[in-house]
RNA sequence: UGGGCUAUCGCCAAAUGGUAAGGCAACGGACUCUGACUCCGUCAUUUCAAGGUUCGAAUCCUUGUAGCCCAGCCA
């Protein structure tokens, strides 16, 4: 805001210095995932990155499936991943494209490749291709099919697109150099045949583009500048720009890669998450524990707060791993001016005010100070007989601990001074009552000033407290152990990654909705779950804890 | 082993030959009707290592080392 001086990422650097030097007019950057999973935290980098770069040069951001293997795509993950990237607050405006509505265009653009001599069909089978690759260390060796004349290549292709051949058959491939250090410049592949219907375009093809060609033609074709990728790309890269440059792009686009967003102790691939799914272990792709675009708008992310995590990671081109308390630091950051404070009992044991009337309930102002005036502001219900957290008392204290024990004065938050007189327990040991007296003359507001407590501690009235269930939620990976199983490959998976809890809420949170979520005071920030919400009970998530400070000393 | 890329605090990450920003985490202390928040302070004589060039090197050169990616008719 004010006389920050805020670095430049390398993309901005490379973007500024084409624009200065007129390599390109305006910027225009795409974000064009397949369709074929759901979106992550990781791909909300790429999402934001691109439209950032577009908002901050004044360009376009273009929306795009990359849609040319009909194998693996869906239309039902189209939909998902328009909502999840519409929810982050990226505008594509009218700019929603989908490759294979460049079809037609791409198979003009291999003639042209044939025409030229620079593409031909080849015969060998899916294993001879791969021996013919050569090795990493080994060159390959040309196919024997390379040489033929490009009358005949033109005539095989189209009956490749007419449907002649059968899958696997014959494939269409660039001829660059068999012998190239870089195995993707080594004829690669840029058209199969596959007869499978397509979502978008059904039966109209028989051919599919390779991603390597069809890419760079989707990216001159809507007018990309900056055509901005993971790191596991670059070594396509002089293949993309052998592409644009065989076919003669007036403004051909430009390929950045940067590195990956990864969180340290959290499972993003697929094939893991698709595993927890089917083993149970997760109730689905949204499961609060994973960290799609959905689980996280579930747990109560907002998208403000992931797109201050997003910046807060910047860019760069080393493999890295953000620590996960980045990501909690930026939704505490977002909600604790936005979100009432609430008080709640989450392992309720019951408090009684021996000097207090029977039978008595006053409503006591509370104002959470947000910036929102009226948002924290309520009445809470207190009498005679309250519910506290289990943990804010003990029966023999440690040092410096500051809550509630025999002989102790504390604070009840927004209400009393109250100290407690004695408790009782039951046969096993646990304390089921805590007893206390209040002082009238503490009542908060009135500027009471004649003595002070250390510890406040929050409280439920129990006649008009409401019932909820809350989700505990502890990263699903065992921090202990690390991610993987070494000896086996399998996920180290934490056995307490979910608590379910029957707890006491203040009557306020009736209209949870209107709060959507919340901060419980000394238990962290929690969210509606409206996915979960049943009729006898509300379900809150917890989005994350307070800091980990805020626990007892040592 | 061929090729590509990367290496700066526990974790991200600036510094573009001029003397190591910032954020997260952590740790002190102040404040507090949340042990939260807020505020103040501490936290890289050194940039993977070793040499070299230079008045001056994280930046340039040399030689190593470590990590990631590539041998799909996936993207």
């Amino acid at each position: 805001m004010e006389n920050e001086v805020v670095s430049k990422n390398f993309i901005e650097q490379i973007i500024e210095k084409d624009l200065a030097e007129g390599h390109c007019d305006a910027v225009c950057t795409r974000f064009p995932p397949e369709p074929n999973g759901y979106l992550h935290i990781g791909h909300a980098k790429s999402i934001l990155l691109n439209y950032g770069l577009a908002q901050k040069y004044n360009g376009k951001f273009n929306m795009r499936f990359d849609d040319t293997n009909p194998t693996k795509e869906k239309s039902e993950f189209v939909e998902s991943i328009k909502a999840d990237i519409q929810w982050l607050g990226a505008d594509w405006e009218d700019r929603l494209f989908f490759a294979s509505d460049y079809f037609g265009q791409m198979y003009e653009a291999a003639v042209k490749l044939i025409k030229k001599g620079k593409a031909y069909v080849c015969d060998l089978t899916a294993e001879q291709i791969r021996e013919y690759r050569g090795t990493l260390t080994e060159p390959g060796k040309n196919s024997p099919y390379r040489d033929r004349s490009v009358e005949e290549n033109l005539e095989l292709f189209e009956n490749m697109k007419n449907g002649v051949y059968q899958d696997g058959e014959k494939v269409l491939r660039a001829k660059i150099d068999m012998a190239s250090p870089n195995i993707n410049m080594r004829d690669p592949i840029i058209y199969r045949v596959a007869h499978m219907h397509h979502h978008r375009t059904g039966d109209a093809w028989c051919i599919y583009p390779m991603y390597d060609f069809a890419h760079p033609i989707e990216d001159a074709i809507e007018g990309v500048t900056h055509s901005i990728c993971t790191l596991e790309f670059e070594d396509h890269r002089p293949l993309y720009d052998w592409v644009v440059r065989e076919l003669e792009y007036e403004q051909p686009p430009k390929q950045i890669e940067f590195a990956k967003l990864y969180l340290t102790n959290v499972v993003t691939g697929k094939r893991y998450i698709k595993k927890m799914v089917e083993d149970g272990i997760v109730d689905g792709w949204d499961d609060p524990r994973l960290v799609s675009i959905a689980a996280l708008k579930r747990r109560g992310y907002t998208p403000e707060s992931i797109k201050m995590f997003v910046e807060l990671c910047g860019v760069s081109k080393a493999q890295s791993s953000v620590d996960y308390a980045m990501l909690e630091y930026c939704i505490r950051e977002d909600l604790k001016l936005k979100k009432p404070r609430v008080m709640a009992a989450l392992d309720p044991v019951k408090l009684i005010i021996d000097n207090y009337p029977e039978g008595q309930i006053e409503y006591l102002d509370v104002d959470n100070n947000l910036e929102n005036e009226e948002l924290g502001k309520r009445k809470v219900p207190f009498c005679r007989e309250l519910y506290i957290d289990r943990e804010d008392f003990m029966e023999e204290p440690p040092k410096k601990y500051f809550r509630l024990f025999p002989g102790n004065e504390v604070r009840l938050m927004g209400a009393y001074f109250v100290k407690c007189t004695g408790y009782e327990k039951d046969a096993d040991g646990k304390v089921t009552e805590i007893h206390c007296t209040y002082d009238p003359e503490t009542k908060c507001g009135t500027g009471f000033t004649g003595r002070k407590v250390k510890g406040t501690i929050h409280w439920v009235a129990v006649p008009t407290a409401l019932k909820a269930e809350v989700r505990l939620y502890e990263n699903i990976i065992d921090e202990e152990q690390g991610v993987y199983n070494k000896e086996d490959g399998s996920l180290n998976l934490n056995p307490n990654s979910l608590e379910i809890r029957q707890c006491f809420v203040e009557p306020s949170l009736a209209d949870a909705k209107a709060y959507d979520s919340f901060q419980f005071v000394r238990q962290g920030y929690f969210c509606v779950d409206a996915k979960d919400s049943r009729p006898d009970a509300l379900v809150f998530n917890r989005i994350v804890s307070l800091k980990s400070s805020f626990r007892l000393p040592k």
